[in-house]
DNA sequence: CTAAAGTTAGGAATTTTTTCGTACGAACAA
DNA sequence: TTGTTCGTACGAAAAAATTCCTAACTTTAG
């Protein structure tokens, strides 16, 4: 029996991500809507490229498409949070050894990082606290 | 005139980042340490695979290297807060739209992330906040 | 001295990711 | 009806990243 679709990995290339970002935002849509979306917000991109990575991501299971209209209709397969999640805890594997907090020193040592959003931070972890 | 080395793009691929990795925990190696390592940590690499991703680092101007001796020393030309900060802001704009505390909220429902990590976490703002 | 082992350089092959050209059918406007 | 526009499918080209083969030179062991 062979293996024909099933992919677990959810793992998107960056380009992949980036129409990925534009359902979530967006909710089901057509490739033309996306194409338009990223050419917009992103970078030039011809329709065909668009329309060649989400059959792909089609194909590895990124996306679901519905076929039932001529102008087929792409949904994610898989929520925003477990992807960007399983992304995440990569990068901090990858870079921080697994350590969240390491991350979070380089975040706070970083100029990019304002103070609106320390206190936003902290203020997640008060409310985290209460919650426990 | 020609701008044949310098190249201001100071970020690694994937495999790129492995091998900065090695040279930032154990500093300065020739190739041989650094695919020995490689195949202790990560996966099987032939030698002459991470030589020649080091040859062009060395181009790219990732890391530096010291001739004088028949085995290449190899350093990193940048420093690994630099570097990952770079990649850290990279990863927050592409997928938490800039916000850190997006970042953080995400690690906070990560199971991943264990309490002990959380306290660390608390602490560092508190140090922070006392430094202000 | 000679053979074996280690080293770099360079090119080529491979794999992965991205982009796009072409064909062809459906919808639509005139 | 006719031709223009818009859609999908599919293959191939291009670009990017990775792997490794081979040649030539150096060092080392015997």
């Amino acid at each position: 029996m062979k293996q024909e679709k099933k992919n677990n990995n959810i793992e998107p290339t960056k380009s992949e991500l980036e129409i990925l970002q534009v359902l979530w935002q967006h909710g089901p849509s057509t490739v033309r809507f996306v194409n338009d979306t990223l050419n917009q917000q992103k970078r030039e991109v011809n329709y065909t490229s668009t329309l060649k990575l989400m059959q792909i991501m089609t194909e590895k299971g990124l996306v679901v498409r519905d076929e039932s209209n001529m102008k087929h209709v792409y949904h994610p397969a898989h929520p925003e949070e477990k992807v960007k999640g399983q992304l995440l805890n990569r990068f901090v594997d990858s870079l921080y050894n697994g350590s969240a907090s390491s991350l979070m020193m380089q975040l706070l040592g970083n100029k990019k990082t304002s103070k609106k959003e320390l206190d936003a931070i902290r203020e997640l972890l008060k409310k985290y606290d209460a919650d426990k």
